[in-house]
RNA sequence: GAAAUAAGUCGUCUUAUCGCUUCGUUCCGGCGAAGAGGAAAGUCCGAACAGCACAGAGCAUCAUGCUACCUAACGGGUAGGGGGAAAGGUUAAAAAACCUUUUUCACAGAAAGUGCCGCAGAAAAUUAUACCGCCAUUAUAUGAUGGUAAGGGUGAAAAGGCGGGGUAAGAGCCCACCGGGUUAAUAGUGAUAUUAAUGAUUGGUAAACCUCAUGAGCUGAAAAACCAAAUAUACCUGCUAUUAAGAAUUGCUCGUUCAAUGCAGGAGGGUAGGUUGCUCAAAAUAUCGGGUAACCGAUAUUGUAGAUAAAUGAUAAGAAUUUCGUUUAACGGAAUACAGAAUUCGGCUUACAGACUUAUUUCUUCU
RNA sequence: GCCUUCGUAGCUCAGUGGUAGAGCACUUCCUUGGUAAGGAAGAGGUCGGCAGUCCGAUUCUGCUCGAAGGCU
C-alpha cells in the first residue's frame, strides 16, 4: 500500500525517449495487446530510478470528445497506480500505454486489463 | 389548474478511504487552504498586452453600411424610423384605406458608368423591329402598305395605376385622384413625417463589377524578456566604398536608408531545460440613485484555477430528481444533459436532460 | 494553440447563376460454338446539412457537420 502514489517523476517526458519507444524497428521494444490496451516498453536496466517511466496515450481519432479522453486517461492511470504495488518492476524502464478502442469502457475492465499486463511482467521477470 | 410561446435564472448534493496540481507552514514525518464552464466549444468579430516596422505620401486589398445613443472597442447591444407578412377592428358595394397588436428585414446608391436578365414571347431596355387584335388606304374577300402598346397571349418582370376627355383607332396627347421623383416650409438631435408647389414620370439585379462614406501597419503568448547549458565574428561562394546593379523599408509605387562585426546562399555544429509573461481584472456580489432601455455613478464587502504531453480523479455508502415494474407507499431496476481551462477580457454563433421565475395567449374549474 | 483546402452517380473527377456531365463499374440486347474485346440501349444524384439573396442557387452569403493538410 505504500506504493500508490503517482508523481511527476514516474511521468514519461522525453521527447527523445518516446521517439525510441515508437520507433518500428527498434529490437528492444517490445508490444503486448490486452483489450482495450496496448502496452508498448523496453527491458532495459535502468540505474538510480526507483520506478519505471509511463505514458499514457488516447487517441484523438478514435474518441472525438476531451471529456472522453481526459477521463479514460485518468481512469488508466488509476488503474496503474493501484496495481503497481502488487508486483515486482525492476526489469521495466519505460512503457507507454495507448488506448485502442472506439468507445468509453468502464474502469472495471481497464482495470483487469492492466492487471493482467503487469502479472505476465513482472512473472517474466522472475523466470 | 393545465398547455404553448417569449425572456431570464439554476444546471445534482453529502460523507469516508486512496491519489493528483498549486500555494502556505514545518520539528522535513507531515499538516492546512484552494482547485473547470454557461457555454471553458466554434475561432466568427472587437480589444488589452507584446514584438517588428514607422520622415511621409499615394495606390491596391479587406471590412462595415437607415438614424440616435451605449461601450475601451466592435460586424455587439438598446431605443426609434421605414419596408414586408399575419391577425383583429372601423369605414366601404368592391378594390382599397385607416387604426391596434404580433412578427420579420445584410435596410447606403440602379437618375455616374459597365455587365447580365436562360426558355417562352412581336419586343427584355439609347422614344420597342407589331404575333393575334383595332383603325385607315388600296386592291379584293384575303393579301399589301401605313397607323396604333387600349385589349389578348408569353413571362419572375412588358415601359406607372385607375377613371374621364380625346381620336379613324389609339397613346400622359390632355385632365382629376393615387403612387413615385424634385424643390420649399413646418415638426423632430436625426432617420423621417406632414403640407404646398412643380414637371409626364428613366424595369430588375450591387449576397454582379462598381460608386460614395467610415475604418484597418503586420504578426500573435509556440508573441516576447531573462538565466543556465552550448557557442561561431569558424569556413566556402556571391554582392558591393563611384555609377549601375543589389539589399532593407513586412502587398505595390514614389521617397528614405545601407558600405561591413553587412546582406543572400551553401555546408556543418550546439541547445531543445528553467524563470518571468501568468493571473487584481474595462473584476465579482449586494444596496441606493440616474436613464424608456442598453448602460452609467456612489457606497460596502470579497480577494476567486494557474497546469506544461498538461492537475481537478477512482472506489464505496447515502440523499435528491425523473422514469419503468410489482403494487398503493413501500420495494427493486434504470437514468441524471451539453460538455473540460491553456495569456486575459467584451460580444456573437452553436450544443444542452431537467428544475424554477416572469409576461402573453388558449382551454378547464370555482366565485 | 493558430491557419488553409475539400465534400457532385458505386469509384475517380469536370461543371462557378438558366433542363447536372465524362471515364471506369452496373443491367439488357447484338456479335461468338463459348468468354473477353467491340457495338447499341438503359438505370443510377435531396450536388454533406439548414437558412437567406435572386424570377431562378451545385455555383453567391451566413451558420453548421464531416474529411484532409500545414505552422511548431
Amino acid at each position: 500500500m505504500k506504493q500508490q502514489t503517482f508523481k511527476k517523476e514516474e511521468r514519461l517526458r522525453s521527447l527523445k525517449v518516446i521517439e525510441q519507444l515508437f520507433d518500428r524497428n527498434n529490437a528492444a521494444n517490445l508490444s503486448v495487446g490486452v483489450y482495450p490496451l496496448r502496452f508498448i516498453y523496453q527491458k532495459n536496466e535502468r540505474s538510480g530510478k526507483k520506478m519505471p517511466e509511463i505514458l499514457i496515450s488516447v487517441s484523438k481519432r478514435n474518441l472525438k470528445k476531451a471529456v472522453i479522453r481526459n477521463l479514460i486517461k485518468r481512469r488508466i492511470r488509476e488503474s496503474y497506480r493501484l496495481n503497481k504495488g502488487k508486483y515486482d518492476l525492476k526489469s521495466l524502464s519505460y512503457l507507454a500505454v495507448l488506448f485502442i478502442a472506439k468507445e468509453n469502457l468502464s474502469f472495471e475492465l481497464i482495470q483487469k486489463s492492466m492487471d493482467k499486463f503487469l502479472n505476465r511482467i513482472s512473472k517474466g521477470n522472475s523466470v
